[in-house]
DNA sequence: ACGGGGATCGGCT
DNA sequence: GCCGATCCCCGTA
């Protein structure tokens, strides 16, 4: 039995076109750690806000005293409040340029009697399925925001090293979840026919997948 | 100080 | 599918 083995992601790997790291972040392990233990998942749908000519980006306006993370270094996370919930991105392309990778939806691999307690009665496919959820599983809130996940010991991704990647064509794409301008952009990126990604079914051309690793065949 | 809108969710029909 | 809850944020005054 060959040992997974996986290395967490450096400042190069957000210090990229956000499209780039949108869609290579499909397949990369989320990992959220507290004093309630270690929850761990694949990461199966985000969405790229560009900084340039992107009016959906909060940054789009210029830095705000509640958006400043997007500016930060590249690989620091920006949390922001949306109808009583959070959301949780990852800062990309270079310092101080404003643009930022949404985690939307992961697939739990470790930590699921953690999550299991967090959401209740909720089905394990609704765990994480949509950014608030997302949230909601693994205790995201504004105190992660601002957090660099290059060295954070609460939150960090991580690239499996020995492990076959995501083919190409097993990426889907759609225009944006929610975004009512620059419909016309998909910048949503997701594991085509992986349960545990949101949206509506047509969104998916394959057959439904049973995990991720299914998906990498 | 005020108010409208938002990268949402869950329950109900 | 639709709708209400819920609250933060920023533009305007």
């Amino acid at each position: 039995v060959t040992e997974i083995t996986a290395k967490r992601l450096g400042r190069e790997f957000y210090s990229r076109p956000t499209e780039t790291v949108a869609r290579e972040l499909l397949g990369c392990q989320f990992v959220r750690a507290s004093p309630d233990g270690e929850i761990r998942g694949w990461i199966v749908e985000t969405e790229a806000y560009l900084p340039h000519g992107d009016p959906a980006c909060h940054a789009n306006r210029g830095s705000t005293p509640s958006n400043r993370s997007m500016f930060l270094i590249p690989g620091t996370c920006y949390v922001y409040p949306i109808h009583a919930k959070y959301c949780v991105n990852v800062s990309t392309e270079a310092d101080g340029i404003g643009a930022a990778v949404l985690i939307r939806g992961i697939e739990v691999t470790s930590g699921n009697d953690l999550v299991q307690r967090r959401r209740g009665t909720i089905s394990q496919m609704d765990w994480c399925r949509g950014p608030a959820r997302l949230c909601l599983a693994l205790s995201i809130d504004r105190s992660l925001d601002g957090e660099d996940t290059i060295h954070s010991e609460r939150i960090w991704i991580e690239q499996s090293t020995n492990q076959p990647r995501l083919p190409a064509f097993r990426i889907g794409t759609s225009p944006r979840i929610g975004v009512t301008s620059a419909e016309s952009l998909e910048l949503r990126f997701f594991v085509d026919g992986n349960r545990f990604v949101s949206g509506r079914r047509r969104d998916h051309s394959r057959r439904a997948a049973d995990s991720f690793a299914e998906s990498c065949e």
